[in-house]
DNA sequence: CCCAATTTGTTCGTATGTATC
DNA sequence: AGATACATACGAACAAATTGG
């Protein structure tokens, strides 16, 4: 039987990344948590014999991957930085610039997504962060009168979905909904932007929405897996009618609905 | 109406951050491909009026996303490189480092995730796909004699589910799949090694499995997903049993399952 | 307001390592 | 083996930013 975990070879790593290993390891084993700050930088030359250069690009690929944040100054450093949202959804993002992801593609993962964290969060959330929902649907009330206008209300509704993911208290399924609506606001371009908004459907969007509320507040959890089930279905249709396409490209951090 | 995307105040960025999201959008505004060089070091350096080693610390940070690698010697340098999916989930397992998951996180995704994932491919595998499945769940047709053989099996039983994933046509989809068989196949302790192992409860899942197979092959969408439903209800009950926890750690590049 | 101390940030010259021919 | 082309590493000096007196 082969090993529980095959650990790739490690292929040499350079120094730099080394020592990036090396302070994360550390860290973790100290249990220095977000804001604690690491030795400084000479403390860091003498303690691992290396040069400057080396050290500093050590600090700066942990910067990269949100870990660390430096400050200058008196009582600045390097300190323990806990990982944003941003960062991840943009290095996340990376990743899928290489792989050729389609419209279908993001809704395959909604459409199962979205109704199970309905369902999870029906009866248990305050009336504050109902009214907060409603809030956000007020933005769509009235019907587009052009694509553009479409299009901008298609964000709105994606923000809604975030608001709403924002409320689970389960941080992975509160990632992956954010993170394949900003996908979505962030890439995807209609083909058919001349094309006359469809006010019939995104209409019937806002109903969705509104009686997804309704059964949040009541608690009915099957109602509002089924209500947003059927949003989904609808959405994706609406996508494709509109011959929407994903483009590719790098996410700056920093970009959120 | 607030601006549909929201893009945060861009914090002063330090000098080699610049140049590398600099860099990032010059690769893809000329439409740079995995494998294609980017200029030399030098050639850099004169570009961008910048000394050596910030221009070095730039080039690390693309590294640290995993867009580029560098290489040494004549006919070197440092070349565009497709984001790999284990530098994705280390990445992406540094974020969920900071925020606690539990293992009913992780299941309640997944409870919704494979379902879906095993409709898909019904009927669309080829029979060394197929085989290849079959080959997996070899590992664990012996019953379990200890705890520590009955971890092992699960670990296989994650192995299984990457497989799957593998096959999917869905990026996102396989992704996550994989990520999260990967988190609880990192970062899951048992707590009580000391326990017997319940064999009833894993040969079911062995039994699960291979009904699995014979769905998939006979194109039984709709069973295949009420079979990996169970599986996945059944699995979260066998580690809620076993008090099996989840421990904080990031996860270094290179573990895979 | 300025000055001094502290800490990271940047530059440049030089030397070393490594892979290709 | 030696020359070449490239990244890698080192060290010393200098610059910029922040804090407190």
């Amino acid at each position: 039987m082969p090993p529980a975990i095959i650990r790739a070879i490690p292929e040499r790593l350079s120094r730099p990344q080394q020592v990036a290993e090396a302070i994360k390891s550390w860290v973790m084993a100290n249990g220095w948590v977000p804001g604690d700050r690491l030795p400084s930088e000479q403390d860091l030359i003498d303690r691992f014999g290396m040069a400057k250069g080396t050290i500093r690009e050590a600090i700066r690929i942990l910067e990269a991957q949100g870990l660390v944040k430096s400050r200058t100054g008196p009582g600045g450093g390097v300190f323990v930085h806990q990982v944003s949202e941003e960062r991840a959804t943009a290095l996340l993002g990376n990743y899928f610039y290489f792989q050729h992801l389609t419209i279908d593609d993001v809704y395959q993962i909604r459409t199962v997504l979205e109704p199970e964290l309905a369902a999870s969060l029906a009866g248990k959330l305050s009336e504050a962060q109902l009214h907060a929902l409603e809030e956000v649907m007020t933005c769509y009330a009235a019907p587009a009168r052009s694509a553009q206008e479409e299009r901008e209300q298609h964000i709105s509704s994606l923000r809604f979905h975030a608001l709403l993911a924002e409320m689970s208290e389960n941080p992975l399924l509160r990632f992956l909904i954010r993170f394949t609506a900003n996908m979505l606001a962030d890439i995807t371009v209609s083909r058919k932007l001349y094309a006359q908004p469809n006010q019939e459907l995104w209409s019937s969007g806002l109903d969705y929405q509104s009686r997804l509320v309704s059964a949040l507040r009541a608690g009915d959890a099957a109602a509002a897996r089924q209500i947003l089930a059927e949003h989904m279905k609808n959405a994706q249709r609406l996508m494709r009618m509109q011959e929407t396409v994903l483009t590719q490209r790098f996410l700056p951090e920093g970009t959120i609905i």
